[in-house]
DNA sequence: AATTGGCAGTCAATAGTCACGAGTGCTAAG
DNA sequence: CTTAGCACTCGTGACTATTGACTGCCAATT
């Protein structure tokens, strides 16, 4: 079994390797490290690192590298997590001080984490199926279409236009308005769906067409309510980290902007829920991104936890840090999103 | 002067060093073009082209490449516009033919132009300059949060959540609510900001600072409702045309997150309203982006022209698809938002 | 005047050779 | 368990030779 030493050494090869982005030989630990060994001793070491597959060598006589069960081993039980910088904590206070809308503080919050980590940073909308309607505006776009919006009480906020056979008339618009209002307001958004599906029958057969229309784009908008959405930032430094992937990065930034992969993988990680958890190279496999890891964290709720946000990047990254970072902006994105009433 | 045949030269000089991505030599032209000429005298017209700069030579002894200039020439007077292929079309039409809110329009867009261009696409959100208040509405969040949610008769929401200081009451909320609306009601922008400045005087000293957050949060609302924002997808795809890029893409891709240089680009561009216009290498060169160039038209309005759309990618890009289907998008969109009510 | 064929010259790209150095594995001794 | 030493493996960088794709120019031709 690989015991204390060893376990040092593997610590020293991840972080010396990220930082260098080479190999790390037994030589160059004894220089760098004070391990107090020479670096023979070194060498057995990592032959039973080896034996272990924490390491390999990626040419017969080169330095080692970490695989992916090295660096699994490295985030759960070597790595400390470094408390943020000063520095770092500034930025977060100054980034998401003045808090606005819900889109734009979730952009902040990703801008903000793609610069705190140098990594591109994913943010997930939450997920707001225990929200209550709130309000319901029907606004005429032309003669023939309608725009719906869909308030809740926790601030999100669905828009959609819709085309209608015959032609609008705004004070029909507005009693319809006045009805929705009255029968939806402070419903949870499932009996919502029942409300509505009954809503058009009290109405006049001239109008009972129109009403449908309206009704049925405000079933499908609460769907959407219930829908994933992902924004991200920091492409740009995926491009940076190039070198660290064996192949184009341009299937992994296709992954990217399709979304529906990664809302898959943070769906995966969604176990455990409040904490930090990482995944790493090839636990990614099934979707397409082995070379990749991701870290993220749960955030949002004392009601159980309902979304996600984290960092994508390569393998080789600088875990400590960003786990840090992510743990740091969901706690805050939490308080902001005052969830949590003791902020 | 440069004329007929040499012109001729140019054109198929562009085509296939856009196709072949290698410079162009004259033996290759003899004989994939039927000039009727020998290679010798394609050499005196490319003679003639390089004097006038619309074409180089990247090292003494190797094939023409285009300069800025000869890109330009192309764009200019050497491209026919090809109407878009039955099966773009028909992606078009299958893209945006469910029609949903604003943002999920211009998101479908943005997505649509990148895949028939295999470029970056952008797509600029409408200016809303003159469209009219039609409902605003105060959503409490917790003891001290409200989001106030803004909205316009052309469809645009804006929402953003405010701390106040004091303790909030349900009632009190729903009043100023109430005579925002009956205040507010079908004013134009600039108007209701006026009126919005004069709003808190008329309540009780203690209501007021409530009121005068309210009132203050609304104002930069209508603010933001002026900005500009913009939408991009496909930049995936600048990664797959990185080789002829210099340098690194990474300065390309971190101005295209960071937007404000794309719009300064998109405003200067704003010139022949509705056409289609091409800017091209370093005649981007004070965006710091000298090495792209950029494709765009405006789109949606017959009361003046109020936002664009484009792609953008390397100087060597496939100009005549890029202009046809840059085209064929905006007035697709433009139909679609209604503007025009022949749809 | 425009076109053509031919020839010399230039330069990038490719492949081959060679020496160097970093790093390992192994063995024998402390 | 640790250490020193040694032979061996490979990747790297420098250098050279060769090849092939061009152009530019000139003299001949139509």
């Amino acid at each position: 079994m690989v015991s204390g030493r060893s376990l040092d050494v593997l610590r020293v090869i991840v972080q010396d390797y990220v930082a260098s982005r080479e190999p790390v030989g037994s030589k160059s630990i004894v220089e760098r490290h004070s391990f107090g060994v020479s670096a023979a001793t070194i060498r057995n070491d990592m032959a039973l690192l080896e034996e272990e597959e924490l390491i390999a060598a990626p040419h017969t006589s080169s330095g080692r590298v970490p695989t992916d069960k090295g660096y699994r081993m490295f985030v759960d039980h070597l790595s400390e997590i470094r408390p943020l910088s000063t520095a770092q904590r500034q930025a977060i206070d100054a980034f998401l001080g003045a808090s606005l809308d819900l889109d734009d503080v979730l952009a902040r919050t990703v801008r903000l984490l793609s610069q705190l980590t140098h990594q591109v940073a994913l943010v997930q909308y939450p997920l707001l199926s225990k929200s209550r309607v709130r309000h319901v505006e029907l606004v005429p776009l032309s003669a023939t279409r309608v725009m719906s919006v869909f308030i809740t009480d926790t601030g999100r906020v669905e828009q959609r236009i819709l085309d209608v056979a015959g032609e609008l008339d705004e004070t029909v618009l507005g009693d319809i308005r006045a009805r929705l209002n009255s029968v939806l307001g402070g419903l949870g958004l499932a009996e919502a769906t029942d409300v509505l599906a009954a809503f058009p029958e009290q109405f006049a057969p001239a109008r009972e067409a129109l009403v449908r229309a309206i009704t049925l784009s405000l079933v499908e908008q609460i769907g959407a309510n219930r829908q994933d959405k992902l924004v991200m930032a920091g492409t740009a430094n995926l491009v940076r980290t190039e070198e660290d992937f064996s192949g184009s990065i341009f299937p992994v930034l296709e992954a990217i902007e399709e979304q529906v992969t990664l809302l898959r993988l943070f769906g995966e990680m969604a176990a455990d829920q409040n904490g930090v958890s990482a995944s790493i190279g090839r636990e990614n496999a099934e979707f397409g991104l082995g070379e990749i890891s991701v870290v993220t964290s749960g955030y949002g709720a004392s009601d159980g936890s309902i979304a996600r946000l984290g960092v994508l990047g390569p393998l080789r990254m600088d875990y400590s840090n960003n786990i840090a970072a992510v743990r740091a902006v969901a706690r805050y994105l939490t308080r902001l999103l005052g969830d949590d009433p003791s902020a």
